[in-house]
This record gives structure tokens, sequence and C-alpha cells, in this order.
DNA sequence: TTTT
DNA sequence: TTTT
């Protein structure tokens, strides 16, 4: 048995990617930062950013494409994915990944469609959990 | 605002490093697996087992030194971060951790001593907080 | 958007209740106790055992019926739910319960047919998520 | 070994109460709504609210004093307890809790003062956690 | 009513 | 490199 969790709250930092698979199986993906202030030794305060690279598949994937916008607030949850790929000289490396199992807008970037499409996204809020049983 | 939160239930794969940095203060690092399984398209039972670096820091260092062992059972809440170093053909590479906030010991390894440490473990297990002001 | 989430590690105080509803759904409750152990002021260690209620649905509570016994260490990722009702004075009363979304059991109290059950248990692993659309 | 944890992003109904116990310690109270959207068999949207009692203790209730108010989204991450009661009739009567371990303001309700009082709430955001000691 |  |  074991665990194998995520739950970020952060801002979208720049729009997402997202492509389709050959049989049509939409990825998308997201940089998202959270950050942390704290005091150091001598008083001052420090902001610590931390970039996540999340993967969005299928449903979700679709949502992110129509909806997610550089500067939004997301809410993730998923689960924690390292990959291993060969660079160029052929050494290996290692990506670690959020796959989300399920994706929240808490903002939204306002642009001109904004009432419109503040409708669509509540209509399309009860699919935006990847249910899919492909453990990717 | 932001929220990074990680929460794992795995196995510890071999048996912790810890070192101390010069001021004295403990690091531990612990390799730990959460494996989920799933069936394919064909019906076959898939297992697929995940590699996480834990970092703990101080306390929860010490505690690690103590009583982590390979294969125990840990629950481990903390937080993600990316931390990037130089490769020695000088290309800047980037290492996933788990940073941990919270540590408990689910099961241990039976050892010859085991009545004596099980003891040992419930002094300590109300000071498994790294409540430390430190962000790392 | 709102975020309603419940992560508990336990114990199964009493053998759970399964009920099924007209239409063959079935409900299973579960008592389920969580502790917490800590110095007081005079440096006594006191432990503080808190019970949750645990409901879980269709499949879960298929599962819970032929495999949760009394003992058992559970981890339930569920949601709050407060539900009011009349007691016999026409109060209206207030009961909180978790509503599960998963269940795993992180271990079994062992019987006779220990070694059988232990296959049942993997081969039902996959399905241990309510996956329903219902929101209850 | 247990885990109790509990986390929520919702809205405030009402402004919280603060009181002083004799010694001086806060203690506040906070109503939050989180709320759930389906689509029940005949396809209709329907939207479910649940109300959680949020406790917070010393800091975090003095943090909640000063900035927090009506209609403002919080992320509370805290654990659960039910305390029993006795009401009028001599009943025994539960009520169930979040005793918040960490709060975070995701929205503030405008007034005229929020300019200033933003710049407060970022002077304070590290101190949000309720390190201390007591389990309650 | 559980467990360590 | 772990565990079921």
């Amino acid at each position: 048995m074991s665990v194998n969790k995520v739950i970020l709250v952060g801002n979208v930092g720049i729009d997402p990617e997202v492509r389709y698979l050959e049989g049509g199986t939409a990825v998308a993906t997201v940089r998202l930062a959270t950050s942390e202030t704290y005091k150091n030794k001598n008083g001052e305060r420090i902001t610590q950013t931390e970039w996540h690279n999340i993967v969005l598949w299928r449903g979700l994937a679709e949502i992110t494409e129509k909806y997610v916008k550089k500067g939004m607030q997301l809410y993730i949850e998923g689960r924690l994915r390292t990959r291993s790929w060969d660079d160029k000289e052929g050494n290996k490396r290692y990506t670690t990944e959020i796959v989300a199992d399920s994706m929240k807008m808490l903002s939204r970037k306002d642009d001109n469609s904004s009432q419109q499409e503040e409708k669509k996204q509540q209509d399309i809020a009860p699919e935006l959990d990847d249910a899919d049983d492909l453990p990717f």
C-alpha cells in the first residue's frame, strides 16, 4: 500500500502547451509557481519561488487548452512521477512532474470575453477530474 | 498565497544517508518507493514504482539516523523543491526532492533490539515535526 | 471554487456495518480512531484519541464488507459532510461524517484464511476508488 | 501511528468570533463554506454547500481577529476534533470542528483601508502557523 | 470502540 | 533500491 499525493495552489507562469497524441489523446503541460516567504537570520524577508511541471491528460488537458492562461491561480491535486530521457550527450536525465488528477481554477485572467467564459467554466466544472484508468 | 504540499506513504529503498553540516546541522536523505498497480488494455496487472528523494533536516534527520532502515514503511509530509547543480560537462541539471516537514514510521524492520527500540521510538514520537523556522 | 478534503490513517474500532439500499446500493460505516500524543505542562505523556465516522458507498462499501475488520489500519481519503436529523424530542441534531473517495488497507488482522485473503485483497486493490459520479 | 488531516478552501460565512481565555489565550471560530456542484439523474445542476466550524488558537486567532472578514476565501489546514457537551435537556451532544494548524488568506474583502492592510497582511504572513505545542 |  |  502506498500514497503518492501532491496538492498545489499556485500561479501559471506561461500559457500552457497542449498537444495531441496520434490516437487523439490530449496532453497539456503547465508551469506553476508556488512561493514561500520567510525571514533569514538577518531579519530580511526572503521570497523563494518553486516552479512545478504539471502534466494533464485527456479531459483535463482540453479544459486547460480552453481556459488556463498565464497568471491564473490554480489548485492542482495529483501525483509525482519522475521520467528519464537521454540528453544529446547520451546521458540519462531525470525530470520530475506532477501528473494531475484534479484541477480547479481559483482565478481567471480577465479578457474581453470574460463574462461569457465565466459561464463556460462553470458548465464544465463537474468534469474537471481525470477519472480515466490509465495511470499516467 | 500558495500551497506546496506532498503526502507520501511508501517504503524505504536503502538505509538512509545522514551527514552533518559544519555548524552541526543534520541532513538525512531517504529513497522512498511508492507503487501503483493497474490493469493495462490486455488485462495484465502492471505495477509501476515511483522513487522519491526525501530530505530531512535537523531533528527529523537525527530520528532518521537512529531509527529509519531499508524496508520500513514511512508517512512523509513535506514540500517539493527543485534544486539545480552543474554536472561534469558543465551542464545545468535539476533534481526534485521532497523536503520533509513531518515523518512518521508506520512499520519497523524487526531486529534483535526491537523491544527496546520500540520504547525509544515512542519517547521521541512527539518531536517528529520539523518546527524550525528555516524554510529548507 | 472550493476544496473539502480529509486524509486519515487510523484504526478500525469495531467491525464495520454494511447495509443495502432498496436499489441495491451498498453503504458501509466505519468507526476509525486516530490518536495524538503530547506532553502536558507537567511533562506527562497524554494520548488523545479522536473517533471518526467514515461512510463508504458502492464498491468501497462492498470491499469494506468483505475485508475490513476491527483493529485494521486504514488510509482514508474523503470529504466532510454534516447531515442533520431529528432526535426523539424533535430537536435538530447534526452529525459530521467523512464520505470516503478512496480507501486503502495498511494492515490486516491475521486470521486462519490470511494467505488466501491476501491474494483476494490484491486482486481488488485497483478498484478501491469511488469513481461513481454521485456526490455522496 | 495515525494521520488526521483536513484541507479546506472555502468562503467565510460571517465575521469570525474571537474571545480571550483567562490566561489571555485567543480563540477564534470561523464558519467556512465549501460547495460542490454535480448533475443529478435528470441532468439538473445541483450545488451542495457544506459548512465547517473552524477553530483557531493563539497567533492564528489574532490574525483572524484582525484580517478575516465575511466573504473572504481561506485555505485551512488542520485536524478533526469532535467534542461533547450537554444540551439543556441534559442530553450529550457532539460537535465536530476543524482545529486549524495553518491558515492562508486567498482573497480579501476590499474595504477603505485595503491598500494599507494589504501590507500588514504580508508582514504577518510568515507567522501564520500554529506552532505551539498544545494539541488543541 | 482501535492502535502504539 | 522498497513493499504487497
